[in-house]
DNA sequence: GGGCGTTGTTTACGCCGTAAACGGCGGGCT
DNA sequence: AGCCCGCCGTTTACGGCGTAAACAACGCCC
């Protein structure tokens, strides 16, 4: 149940400084601006979760009524898919000077690797936000979240097809990994979510009635300890790891001519 | 694009009569029932959305008042709980004879095939309905969608369980098969959402402009073809195979005391 | 100093979910 | 038969929502 205690040394999670944490020297701007909304409502969605969002509520957590943010968003659609925006392009910032996702790399599971866990470390940092980076329509129909930018798309083909794949290859893997990417985290960040709302009620013993009720489910009785617990790291780069075996000889396939199944024109 | 062009024997993908197919006998109830209005959300979502789906547009689609609902259905968040629960429930149903998902089965592998393609069959015929099925909270933490009902998780357990699985290994494969599902089943009803949504703005060619503006980007600009291409059948049954196998992988070691790297306590 | 663009506020409208009071109707009891 | 009561759908009402439109305050350039 308690995250921190099935993995104490989970490298994309990251200790979240309350504030977000504007760095030295950019003092905080009396106006108000379409970046300083945007980091406004995703530091709000982490805090008070997607449902409570409001033009209104926002505006009041910026000290300013809800009319005055149209003068930078052109409404309530429009600032959601600025916030899933936003967030995603933390992709491309370095972060604190260890680890860069997609910026140099070597070799094309090395590059899988960085990304898949820089989209952990976002998921992770946002968990109230994720389910937005996914549910969102896309900027275009084979756009596949939560890979959502041209960018990180075009990043990803041009690696793969630079490092031995063939274009049919390439667009194989992006489906398989962002399907992959988007099963994990999201079920990830769902349990991260029904968590804290347990612990929002605290009536007595939160899951007593839960368990009791499972007297009907011997499976799920005897393994409820094991379902109970968080390995989701584990999985995550077992799973990836897999993955990338796998596109290792889709990979090797292509190069002899041979037909993988899903390969075929 | 075109679905059925790409791959015109989908098994999953089945025509939906407009109007549910209510059967010979059961003669359409004057009174509402809470049956009626769960159907009725069903219907209205597929037809016009989720976001469309209000209290007041529920009511007079069943030609009566929106506080009308009220006497079946606590309130709007129970309503959308209610539609999961009985589009989910589809799955015990015994089709109309020729596949039957989990009643009976011959081993891990066709059970888990069976299941895999039951929902799949879901998804395809309520793509607007999925995405809820997928993010609404589920009833306790370790219930991971789309797996929702503890029916289901006690069904998919007792049955690897009762395969050759121990428990920690059928917890594993529990966990491996929900993100599967999840990832790939919602990328899927997604694009089919997408789809529909650029035909409703025929702006000329919905696509020239971001086609043009692809040019930024070489290799999206040389693989667009291929990844327009619809490829979700093939590609699903393919991963689906690939994990069964490693599936069956983590059956051996299970059974013969190795360690699996998730399945160490 | 006077006009004007920029920024935030005020007011207003229609829609939302839903609480509460109300009416109308049909069936069982006396 | 007459009555009453429980069920069911309607009416009314309230606060909150997204947002259009008119309005006020303030700084800047001429």
């Amino acid at each position: 149940m308690d995250r921190t205690s099935d993995d104490p040394h989970d490298p994309d999670l990251v200790a979240v400084t309350e504030g977000g944490g504007t760095a030295l020297g950019t003092a905080r701007p009396s106006g108000l601006g379409r970046e300083r909304i945007l980091q406004a409502a995703i530091d709000f969605i982490d805090e008070h979760g997607l449902a409570a969002l409001t033009m209104r509520r926002l505006g009041s957590a910026l000290g300013v009524e809800a009319m005055a943010l149209y003068r930078y968003v052109p409404g309530r659609e429009d600032l959601l898919d600025g916030v899933v925006e936003t967030v995603v392009d933390t992709l491309f910032e370095a972060d604190d000077g260890d680890d860069i996702y997609i910026g140099d790399h070597s070799g094309w599971q090395d590059y899988l690797m960085r990304l898949a866990h820089g989209v952990r470390r976002i998921a992770l940092a946002h968990p109230a936000v994720f389910p937005l980076v996914a549910s969102r329509p896309p900027a275009a129909p084979w756009v596949r979240p939560p890979l959502r930018s041209l960018r990180i798309v075009e990043s990803f083909l041009g690696t793969l097809t630079g490092d031995g794949f063939s274009d049919q290859a390439a667009v194989a893997a992006y489906r398989a990994y962002s399907s992959f990417l988007l099963g994990h985290l999201l079920l990830e960040v769902t349990q991260i979510g029904a968590q804290v709302s347990l612990l929002d009620q605290p009536e007595g013993d939160p899951d007593a009635q839960a368990r009791t009720d499972l007297d009907q489910f011997p499976a799920l009785e005897r393994t409820e300890p094991l379902l109970a617990q968080d390995k989701s790291a584990a999985e995550f780069e077992e799973a990836l790891e897999n993955l990338l075996d796998r596109l290792d000889r889709v990979r090797h396939e292509a190069r002899n001519g041979e037909n993988g199944d899903v390969l075929d024109l």
